[in-house]
DNA sequence: TTAAACTTTCAAAAATAATTGAAAGTTTAT
DNA sequence: ATAAACTTTCAATTATTTTTGAAAGTTTAA
């Protein structure tokens, strides 16, 4: 296999990946673009090498830059923006964690909150149902907070520890 | 907040969270009303609940089933199925990594891992891509171990210290 | 200013994914 | 064997999401 199609393998299986994590394919597909290449690069060449519209590749580069993991660049002379990708994946993954626990998860935990407080008769249907969404409250909030604990721990001696242990 | 307001909430959140995350909405929403259902439910009543057609609940029966996160029952003397979800949340998080680890993840290592060992010229350009999708196989694969160990020691006394650490 | 170079916006179109419902399939009781 | 009770399948429809492209907006250079 050579570069070019190694690139647009790699491509093409990040877009896949994350239309099945709930991001859309373009944006996934920009931001491993990004990822792979030595030097930022223009809102033109994105087009190009994913033969996508220019609307289409100015949306989803905001959406990147929103997620804080696509920056803007000028360059010296150059009149246009070029793009680079966060390439440092801990910081990746903390950023990613940090932002999809902002819109879902937290939202989530708050309407479950809610709803495992509700004042219940005594049927067990009803007892069932808050004892239930408690616990879901519970678990989602701790994985939550544990995500936080590894993302934020992961480049020191204890996560490492930790890392070791779990080997 | 009376418990059907509740309910029907709850449902409703559960399936949005499950279309962010690239989970069908109707099945995400089949598994949050079996979860709080503290008896088994036949697929009459989910359509009814749901308001959704036969077809459709059949359908994502299956695909829950397949994800082993929701059983089929039978009741003496009566012909029609009923069902019930994994209520251990441990067990439940052990079988939604597994399955998509299996199906997603290990799936990306594989072509990560392909496309990182092209044999390069030496430019700067391919030799940054094979460097950095070797980092991101590494990652990736540290990542799914992880999550892997995780499921897998969280009910033990190891799994407890660590959370109690990370705390 | 003005105009060229570039980016953003958003309504309409296209692509994709989910849902329906009725026919086909299966199981059980008689 | 037959029919009733139930489930599955899948082509067609509907809903949702993504993408396009051209007009509007912005910035920079002269």
């Amino acid at each position: 296999m050579e570069f070019k199609e190694a690139k647009n393998k790699f491509v093409q299986t990040w877009g896949a990946l994350g239309s099945q994590w709930g991001i859309n394919k373009t944006m996934a597909q920009i931001h491993a673009l990004l990822m792979v290449s030595n030097e930022a690069v223009s809102m033109e060449d994105i087009m190009d090498e994913l033969q996508i519209s220019r609307g289409n590749a100015s949306m989803n580069l905001r959406a990147l830059m929103d997620w804080g993991i696509v920056y803007k660049e000028y360059k010296a002379g150059e009149r246009k923006e070029f793009f680079t990708a966060e390439k440092d994946l801990d910081e990746l993954a903390v950023k990613i964690s940090r932002e999809r626990s902002k819109r879902e998860i937290k939202p989530a935990l708050k309407i479950l909150k809610e709803v495992s407080s509700i004042a219940v008769k005594d049927s067990a249907e009803e007892k069932h149902f808050v004892e239930q969404t408690s616990k879901l409250y519970d678990f989602v909030l701790k994985a939550d907070n544990m995500l936080d604990k590894i993302t934020e721990f992961n480049e020191n001696w204890l996560g490492k520890l930790v890392l070791k242990i779990m080997k």
